[in-house]
DNA sequence: ACTTAAACTCAACACGCGTTTATATTCGTT
DNA sequence: AACGAATATAAACGCGTGTTGAGTTTAAGT
């Protein structure tokens, strides 16, 4: 089975596909109404109204709600090469850097923000999103530790820990709106939380287990 | 208006108010959906079925899911009394003290999870949760805070700063589910959190401010 | 010209939701 | 016994949802 006409020549038959302009319309506007309205709240009727397009079109290009949502969640590798840099260099300053990097993500260019934040809201509520935020918080700060101290089996847990706990930051910013916490400027959040986070990932030695 | 039949001696007519045994029974029920599944994706139907109801009853004892929503969520006194007591003590420790009562607050007796449970998985999807938590991430750790070290401005901004991130903690193990932090116990968890938000909420005198 | 498939439009389906209305039953009070 | 409020039951309403299918138009191939 699918099995396509062919000519003589081998190539296929019928009208090839376009530009992928109306996709690409699609994934705009699901992206942006799943970050600022979370899964459950955004229809896909709405996201066709935004992208000028028929809903049920939106059901031709993406096969389900569920389908669109997961296409719209994945990490932007701009986001990836973030993290991967804020390990660059030595020990001292790491918290500080770990802690930018996770602000800047969450709160820069809108292409890297929004699929974070569509994340972060459907994790509550979507199944994939959970999980993809969970792998998230368990691995991305993996790499950055590994070969950093003498590998404990614990540098896992404080990778994670520290992770879940710059989430638990962003979240109450950006997605509960603590007003303290939205007025406050980056700058000041870097200074306090800075130290806390470099506790973590890089605690002096008396805290150390091993 | 709203006048009631009254007989010669003042007492009002008619049936009086039972034991509130039903109203109890969807109290208790809707506390726990809540919890488990957060605000949209729990139904009223699912509620009075669970409570052996009908739906219509829920909606006589409470107006709306909205209102059933805010009768689940408030804060149990036990709870506050947690963090109210965390903060008994020396400085040092305190740290340890605050991470254990954000951890038993929410993973101790289901009564006083549950609520915080609703409040957090509700806290993305309905306004009233996420104004509740917000006080709560704002707020709660002032208390503690408040004449601890010298008053400095962001005095309010270290409590809130710490709130969020023992919350996103929290999410992480109970929401997102992240296998590493779910799985970890509670000692190992309290051995590398209390030092970072020891560092946070009482900083040696070298990272502060003024 | 004719065929094929992609792109698009329109209308409808089945379902579950929060909520309302109408009606029946219980039961303390007069 | 009669009343009236508290409580319970049953059926339905209106609406928005994700999703489907049938039909039309457009573009690329022979």
């Amino acid at each position: 089975m699918n099995a396509q006409e062919t000519t003589s020549s081998g190539r296929p038959r019928g009208r090839r596909p376009g530009t992928q302009s109306t996709r690409k319309a699609v994934l705009d506007a699901a992206r942006k109404r799943f970050a600022a309205d979370g899964f459950t709240a955004t229809t896909i009727r709405r996201i066709a109204s935004d992208a000028n397009v028929d809903a049920s079109q939106v059901m031709q290009f993406f096969r389900s709600k569920d389908e669109l949502f997961a296409a719209v969640m994945s990490i932007p590798p701009s986001v990836l090469g973030l993290f991967d840099t804020a390990f660059d260099g030595p020990d001292n300053g790491l918290g500080e850097r770990v802690v930018r990097a996770y602000l800047q993500a969450w709160e820069g260019a809108p292409e890297d923000s929004e699929p974070l934040m569509a994340m972060l809201r459907g994790a509550i509520v979507n199944n994939n999103a959970s999980t993809q935020l969970a792998d998230f918080i368990q691995s991305r700060l993996l790499d950055g530790t590994r070969g950093r101290a003498a590998d404990d089996s614990d540098t896992a847990l404080r990778a994670g820990l520290a992770s879940s706990m710059l989430v638990g930051l962003v979240i109450s910013r950006r997605v509960i709106g603590v007003p303290l916490l939205s007025r406050a400027d980056t700058a000041a959040i870097v200074r306090i939380a800075a130290p806390a986070i470099q506790e973590i990932l890089a605690p002096p030695a008396n805290n150390r287990t091993s």
